[in-house]
DNA sequence: GCTCGTCAAGAGCACTGCTCTCTTTTCTGT
DNA sequence: ACAGAAAAGAGAGCAGTGCTCTTGACGAGC
């Protein structure tokens, strides 16, 4: 029952987004009252969740399932365009996931570990590298904690490359939502490629 | 009148995010009929419109006020702290700038002139450094279009350079997107430090 | 056989954007 | 100064939303 509505919320979120998504509409395509839908949802937000958490682990199979035993390059660029992939494909759900939070929702603790699945395939290749960018600088000390905290994800790398690894993990969530939430506009046109080159570029910005 | 309905309605986007933004609470607080605000904008997209334009124009004053003649490091560090500190600001009228597109609104091409001015502050600064990167490598020739296009908005840029730039910008903007909407966790506390460390080392991987 | 808990339905509340009609106010041209 | 036109606002109404509360059916356990 709760897999038959959130299947049946997933295809409205894909043609309607999050905003769109009607507890009703769904109660009536399922030939129900739109009452009867709060036992198994109590509200809205709830919905949601299920919805963040699929999310999470459907970009999660495929960041995983992206790493073919290349090289780190290899296997940094596979991710890269795991992601972006799964944005293109599936855009309201990269947005329900990566973009602004949708008003009011607190996202729930059960939806983070779902979340870490991607971080931690790249938290793999980070640590299995141990990269020496060319570019990098000691954090200050300050960040003593954070550093620590960022390398729980990546055990075993460098103080200096931390950084520029969040860095450049954050680079890459920016350079898919500033394609697929127009940005751009119309002045790029090979999309794929001017990405892939500047994921490449940025696989040598960690020294990969 | 139109001012005086973009400026409550500011406050309520500021207070509610873009979706729950009201029209009839608008009209409410005005003392007015709801249907006499359609008088003025005939749909709420239309509002949303205006209030998009006034966002982008406030932030390129952010990042116009920001550019004071240091050197071109400093002013690029500049920049990202003016998109930040705005964004941290006014956290809502970021997401409805960079965040996901509130659905079914198309932006109407009136939006991109006000939306190029913080996008040419950067372009000024990468023009008038002309960063050598160390790790560029140029772009493959079906790019060349687009760096064409790209190189507009950064005059006198080398080839292998547009590209890095380009990467850099979305950069930020996915660093400040991860911070805001809450994909940090609460594992970074230093937030500000660990963006400006970012940052710098965005200014090294572009040669600035 | 009879309770009792689960499931679903229906009605209803308060809210939304938007349209239509009707009235009032304001401005303008003579 | 005054009549007429144009603009501004009010009100009712439609279709939709999330959510709650109450009522009815149905099957399992005592």
């Amino acid at each position: 029952m709760v897999r038959e509505i959130t299947d049946i919320a997933r295809t409205h979120l894909a043609r309607d987004g999050a905003a769109g998504l009607s507890l009703r509409a769904v109660a009536r395509e399922m030939g129900m009252a739109s009452s009867a839908i709060h036992r198994y949802f109590p509200t809205k937000d709830d919905l949601l969740t299920a919805l963040i958490i699929d999310g999470y682990n459907a970009i999660g199979d495929a960041a995983e399932a992206s790493q073919q035993g290349q090289d780190p390059t290899g296997r940094w660029l596979a991710l890269c365009h795991a992601v972006r992939d799964f944005a293109l494909e599936r855009p309201h759900e990269y947005a329900l996931l990566y973009g602004s939070p949708v008003p009011g929702y607190q996202a729930p603790a059960d939806t983070i570990a779902p979340a870490m699945r991607t971080t931690l395939v790249y938290g793999r290749i980070i640590s299995d590298a141990r990269p020496v960018s060319p570019v990098a600088v000691p954090p200050p000390a300050v960040l003593g904690p954070d550093v620590e905290a960022l390398r729980s994800v990546m055990p075993g790398v460098s103080d200096e490359v931390v950084t520029p690894a969040l860095t450049a993990w954050t680079a890459l969530f920016g350079a898919v939502s500033f394609e697929l939430f127009g940005q751009f506009g119309d002045t790029i046109t090979h999309r794929r490629e001017i990405f892939d080159h500047g994921m490449r570029s940025l696989a040598r910005y960690l020294g990969l």
